[in-house]
RNA sequence: UCGGGGGUCGUCUAAUGGUAGGACAAGGGACUUUGGAUCCCUCGGUCGAGGUUCGAGUCCUCGCCCCCGAGCCA
């Protein structure tokens, strides 16, 4: 088998790894990194870098650490790098004693510019950055020299540490490596390595008021972890050389950057910026709501880390930029969820039953399974009594072609109970809505099964109306109603305007069967026929408050739309 | 226009120069005490033009298309 899921390690980027082992390139060694900058939270796109990271290093008995890229302290804030740290230790990995911050190596970072200084490979300038970006030239001219890139080694080591005691106001100056301002390749156009910010770090406090960029901070920082392989999305394919060059000037250990295509995903959108302002705006209810594509929205969705790790797997790693069909992520929740969720029944639009022949104060305790996927799962008891509520959709009054569910005369099965036959239906005078419906019951049938070999084709789910427990659901659809969010019609729209208005419809009343009374936040369920479900946290004691996680594929829609079509 | 990187079924992703395979999606069927799940089948692809070769997705040449890059963001 050659399949991307079938043989996972067989991208491009393991078989370099294999390769360098082969050649002993760092000593046998593998060592990744997981580098995000605390300026948001985790998204399923991180989910893909994670699993690459920790998981190449898992496969090849390496380590992998997780650093948080704080260069920046006027973007990064303590709560993220907490959300960050759950997220990770959530997908099941775990980077033990390897805890590290870019700005843990502000000191060392330091020390290297003063070297390049001495070396006179970096310098002071004074340019403004309106300047700078002048002096940078363009995409197709070459840029000029600063008038200030040939200041002498002495003035340069003075200016700077001026700059680190505090003496200048932001933009005043910053601190450049002498590269080439000719070259094609803009980044290595004596690019900024440290600037002023007078900003307090949530880790130094003010200890600093100059930065490091990214592009000084990064490689550096995974040479003094000893990291052996650098991996990172292609947006920072034009900064390899510019790594490179950097850790050639010092001299020290000299990890390979190796770039990847970062993961999209249909009717979804996956940029921070994005993923903030729809928070902010208030389009959502914060990073965890269950439609952002967060990990904690993810979470809180009912979504199983195992089944984001199995999706992981499948994308494979490519150069190739892509997008991923959301339906594959849904088909790894469905196939995770089928083997573990517990089923149980839930009428999400009561429609009330009275078995006219069954006995009045009657209580039966029914047996059934918990999962037939998995005996070990157990069974439990379900109450059933002469009235019961069996979910609206499931019954039609003038029933269509190839309908087995309920209907005037027709007899079904509810599920684990008995086959019980319509025989009469209480409408609303006025309205014409359908009030109660009035069956009777096959005795014989207990268990859901008829001696006579008879057949019925519908099975309902259903609850006892006075053993049932209320509940809330939330019922979630896709964020977006496009593949591809960006596509507006309307000028100086932007991805807001694809919003689906319909991505949250909250259903109340709803009735569940009395085991559920234990559940607590995180539980997760298979509703019979309808879908898998978690708890919400916002549940309370006496109120149960479910997400729908995904729906079960429903064939009579299928159905129904091929009739439709006719 | 300059530099970098890409282009294989609808979507992803495989294929020492040797039968283009798998997954998801779609369509059909079997089965079923969830119209669920499961199982089976079908549909469907190498960006284009030349060249090398017994043989090219793979090698060469020339095109075409897409993505990234002009933050003191990462």
């Amino acid at each position: 088998m050659t399949t991307a899921d079938s043989a996972p390690g067989s991208d491009f980027i393991r078989k370099i790894i294999v390769e360098d082992l082969k050649t002993n390139k760092f000593g046998g060694r593998v060592h990744t990194r997981f580098p995000p900058e605390p300026n948001g939270y985790l998204h399923i796109g991180h989910a893909k870098s994670i699993c690459l990271n920790f998981g190449i290093a898992e496969e090849f008995g390496g380590l992998c650490n997780l650093r948080f890229d704080d260069t920046n302290p006027t973007k990064e804030e303590e709560e993220y790098v907490e959300s960050i740290q759950e997220d990770v230790h959530w997908l099941g990995f775990d980077w033990g004693d390897r805890l590290f911050y870019a700005s843990d190596y502000f000191d060392q970072l330091y020390e290297w510019a003063v070297q390049l200084i001495k070396d006179g490979k970096a310098y002071v300038d004074s340019l403004s950055a309106e300047e700078i970006r002048e002096y940078r030239g363009t995409l197709t001219e070459p840029g000029k020299n600063s008038p200030y890139r040939d200041r002498s080694v002495e003035e340069n080591l003075d200016l700077f540490e001026r700059m680190r005691a505090g003496e200048f106001e932001e933009g005043a100056h910053v601190l450049r490596a002498k590269i080439d301002m000719a070259s094609p390749n803009l980044n290595m156009r004596d690019p900024v390595m440290y600037r002023i910010l007078h900003a307090t770090h949530h880790r130094t406090g003010d200890q600093w008021c100059i930065y490091p960029t990214y592009d000084w901070a990064h490689g550096q920082c995974d040479s003094i972890e000893g990291i052996t392989h650098s991996i990172c999305t292609l947006e920072f394919e034009d900064h390899r050389p510019l790594y490179d060059w950097f850790l050639d000037q010092l001299g020290i250990h000299h990890p390979q950057q190796i770039e990847f295509a970062r993961l999209n995903l249909s009717y979804t959108v996956l940029s921070k910026r994005k993923l903030l302002e729809l928070v902010e705006g208030g389009y959502v209810t914060g990073w965890d709501d269950p439609r952002m594509p967060t990990l904690s929205g993810l979470r809180r969705r009912g979504y199983p880390p195992q089944a984001i790790r199995n999706f992981c797997e499948r994308i494979g790693v490519a150069k190739t930029n892509s997008i991923i069909d959301i339906s594959l992520l849904e088909h790894c929740v469905r196939e995770d969820l089928n083997q573990r969720a517990p089923r149980v029944m839930a009428v999400l639009r009561p429609l009330k039953v009275v078995i006219d022949n069954y006995p009045e104060d009657q209580v039966e305790e029914l047996e059934a399974v918990n999962n037939p996927e998995d005996p070990d799962m157990g069974t439990r008891k379900v109450p059933f009594s002469r009235v019961l509520y069996v979910e609206r959709d499931d019954f039609r009054e003038d029933p269509p072609k190839k309908w087995f569910r309920l209907a005037p005369g027709r007899e079904v099965r509810l599920k684990h109970a008995y086959y019980v036959t319509c025989v009469d239906v209480v409408k609303d005078e006025q309205t014409g809505e359908v009030l109660e419906l009035h069956c009777t019951y096959d005795p014989e049938t207990r268990g859901g099964w008829s001696e006579d070999g008879r057949k019925v084709r519908g099975t309902l789910h259903w609850v006892s109306a006075s053993h049932a427990l209320d509940a809330e659901v939330r019922l979630y659809d896709r964020l977006f109603l496009k593949a591809n969010p960006d596509e507006v019609d309307e000028e100086g729209a932007d991805f807001k305007a694809n919003l689906n208005p319909n991505s949250l419809e909250t259903l109340t009343g709803c009735k569940v069967e009395p085991s559920l009374a234990d559940a607590v936040p995180g539980d997760r369920f298979q509703f019979l026929r309808l879908g898998y479900f978690c708890v919400d946290p916002d549940s309370t004691d006496g109120r149960l408050v479910f997400n729908r996680t995904v729906p079960l594929r429903d064939s009579w829609a299928k159905i129904e739309k091929t009739l439709k079509g006719r």
